[in-house]
DNA sequence: ACCCTATTATATGTCGACAAATTCTTGACG
DNA sequence: CGTCAAGAATTTGTCGACATATAATAGGGT
């Protein structure tokens, strides 16, 4: 009878509020250290104060936001030592993540990367003309995910996801310097290669070598645009 | 630095209750899906309905508790899959952070650590007498914190913290069924007198044990005392 | 007696307002 | 001219109440 036909994706406002400043943080629109006034984003985005409130304290809990004590909330800070140490952090994970992914990975998991691999190149051949880099930032979201999706650790994929998501910030502003001195579709070439050979060792070189690059450039992107900073 | 010289202890209510709420989840009291319900927290503990609310979220941010879109709040299930995958996650980010921190480890670190093992040894020997377990897991926590405290990595140490606590949910109802099947304080020892050496893989090799042992007897204790669960 | 529906009861999520605290403005004084 | 302090303005954190959704209960038909 009631047979939910909807989707149901019925987020109640505390829920589309987490979800809009997350995702405003991740992207740069909120840098860092901005103070998040909830009479402000009551009116910028017309919701109540209590869910906007509910929504921050969340976002405390999950790092993005940090709260002082009557002196309200504010979006993490950014840093240069923070994206080495947050690398370093991703590097383990995913490691540790393709590792028993290459070992545990079905025909299944292996279709998915092939498929979500797929996907992202077809974005970043198109990227020159079209630069539509939502779409490609999700993309490559997805294929990172795919790699370790196998990995049978709940934990581990949780933890991941949230180092990745805190990892994307600095990848946002490390884009607006980045003048092709790199070669993305090769490194994501090597690494989905050696990930279907299910060559732990050279996955894994090559994925330190792409986080790696990333955040060198994160780095440059962050030191010559000090003014933001 | 870690000692907050600050008279400012001035938690706002949210902050309160978040502490509380959160010590009863790791301690057992609040059982596994247990439904938090405003009103009965706002009555039991003379709260608001706000702050608690605030709270609750911010659980949810940590993984504590889990929120059901208009059906309330309840506390994050338990498992014997997931004590399993947790010990994986303990074992991966405490063999990284000793490492790092007995490569690092100043003089401070090495006499923090001592002083840790000293304490907890203490508490260890009294047991038998006097059972204030509530200070030895304060104690057994103090100790393996100052194990990986030179990691310089602010993310590996806040990760850990993060699987180390919802580990803890587990050592709590293992502790009820443990008859002293184990010798832990020497368990302590060969890990303290490993790291002393700075002997990375030997106290990795007894940490990765220690914690192995943990699981399980958290998972015998959960195989015998189903009925709770 | 059983199952399905209508009604009551309870809980959730949201709103507006208010007291306490912080920040900003202003003005006096050295 | 700078420093500091008192007052104004904004913001935070909390409270009580209310609309809506979910859970519990009672009633009616087969």
């Amino acid at each position: 009878m009631a047979s939910n036909q909807t989707p149901e994706i019925e987020q109640n406002e505390s829920e589309r509020i987490y979800d809009i400043i997350r995702r405003d943080i991740i992207s740069g629109e909120l840098m860092p250290l901005t103070k998040l006034k909830v009479s402000h984003i009551r009116e910028h985005y017309n919701f109540g104060a209590a869910p906007v409130r509910e929504a921050l304290a969340r976002l405390v809990g999950g790092g993005f936001v940090v709260q002082q004590s009557q002196r309200g909330f504010r979006v993490r800070d950014m840093s240069t030592e923070d994206v080495v140490d947050l690398s370093k952090m991703r590097i383990l994970l995913e490691c540790e993540g393709v590792r028993a992914s290459l070992e545990n990975g079905s025909d299944e998991w292996e279709s998915n990367l092939v498929a979500a691999y797929h996907k992202l190149s077809l974005a970043e051949k198109r990227r020159q003309s079209d630069d539509q880099s939502e779409d490609l930032e999700e993309r490559n979201r997805a294929f990172h995910d795919a790699l370790v999706a196998a990995a049978n650790s709940n934990w581990l994929l949780e933890m991941r996801a949230h180092v990745y998501a805190h990892h994307e910030r600095y990848r946002y502003v490390s884009r607006q310097h980045s003048f092709g001195k790199r070669d993305t579709p090769a490194e994501h070439a090597a690494i989905f290669e050696a990930a279907i050979r299910r060559d732990v060792k050279e996955t894994c070189k090559h994925l330190t070598r792409h986080i790696d690059l990333t955040t060198v450039q994160a780095v440059e992107a962050m030191k010559r645009g000090r003014s933001a900073f």
